[in-house]
DNA sequence: CCATCATATGCATCTAGTTGCACAGCATCG
DNA sequence: CGATGCTGTGCAACTAGATGCATATGATGG
């Protein structure tokens, strides 16, 4: 029930098209939950006839006709409802957990491997929101009130690359100690 | 694609019902990824369709009979290849993270009182971490090879944990610094 | 005596999300 | 000149997982 919440967020912030959001979802709030055009498409309908978004059809010359979505009074309603609920903490489910509990019935040296290989995704992803964070953000102890949220959620990325790396650092001092692994 | 591993695992550890997997997904293996005793059933049965488990049926007095699944060499050779493959690395996914993204457009109090509450949370699932770590691996530098996978995870789990309640504590330090929160 | 819990297995239904495909015009690159 | 990519919207089919319900027996607790 998120993504519908994604949503009226991205919009509240400003009016877009579905293909708007699917970019946005590829990028900024995409960073924490992501979402197809499809999906989007087909959820945008259901919030439609709900009532909380509506549309207006803007014909362009060269470019298909687009709808550009907007909150109507009852979508920035319902946000004001659900920011209101507590939202269940999220279990922890990690595919690769399962295998370093795998570790003694398959192949120890293709894990180790992989464990190299997300190392670097997290290098990537760390350095990606730091790079962020310097240019939307160069002075943190100076935010508009409106930029808080973002901010935190980046902060909340920066802290989730960091302890993935550090997990990964430890894994392979245990599983491959006699590498120079930093 | 998760579940059929975990299960291979789980029963490669040993031999078990589909009742007691559930239990297992409780606990253990369940604390980092959930399944349900339904789910359950049904990844068995197509698992034992693919010849990666076979059951033998044990008749009880006064309990219902049971089925006893364990792994075929399928299920092993199974193992060897999962292990051999990099898994993909999960992205982020948090609707909490949208929630923080709302906080211009929400009920901020609501918010914060919300992330007092996940905190709380976090600060149990660490505190119970911690106790099966030093319960089960009281020397953690002394490990017998067949536990150093379980271990992993557990640090993994409790690196998590730590980070979700470091992240709490900066939005609390933003959002109502006025609060002791610590 | 009734309710609930533990053991044990499963079906039916629904929803969110993934993947593949379709169509249409303009711009850019080789 | 052909291929690819960008803008733009959507349908169809499928899968994993969540939720609700069904059934059967024995033990325990109020």
């Amino acid at each position: 029930m998120a993504l519908e919440h994604a949503i009226l967020v991205s919009l509240a912030e400003k009016s877009a098209t579905g293909y708007d959001l699917a970019r946005r979802f590829d990028a900024s709030i995409g960073y924490f939950w992501k979402a197809s055009h499809q999906q989007i498409y087909k959820v945008l309908g259901r919030m439609e006839r709900a009532g909380w978004v509506e549309f207006e059809t803007v014909t362009q010359d060269g470019r298909p006709d687009k709808k550009v979505y907007g909150l109507t009074s009852a979508g920035r309603d319902e946000l004001g409802v659900w920011t209101s609920k507590a939202t269940p903490v999220e279990d922890l489910r990690s595919e690769f957990a399962i295998k370093l509990r795998a570790l003694p019935f398959g192949n120890p040296t293709a894990i180790v491997e992989d464990v190299r290989t997300r190392r670097r995704v997290h290098e990537e992803r760390l350095a990606y929101y730091a790079k962020s964070a310097a240019r939307f953000y160069p002075d943190p102890d100076a935010l508009r009130p409106d930029q808080v949220g973002a901010w935190l959620v980046l902060r909340g990325g920066m802290l989730a690359e960091e302890t993935a790396l550090a997990w990964c650092n430890e894994i392979l001092q245990r599983l491959a100690p006699e590498d120079t692994d930093r």
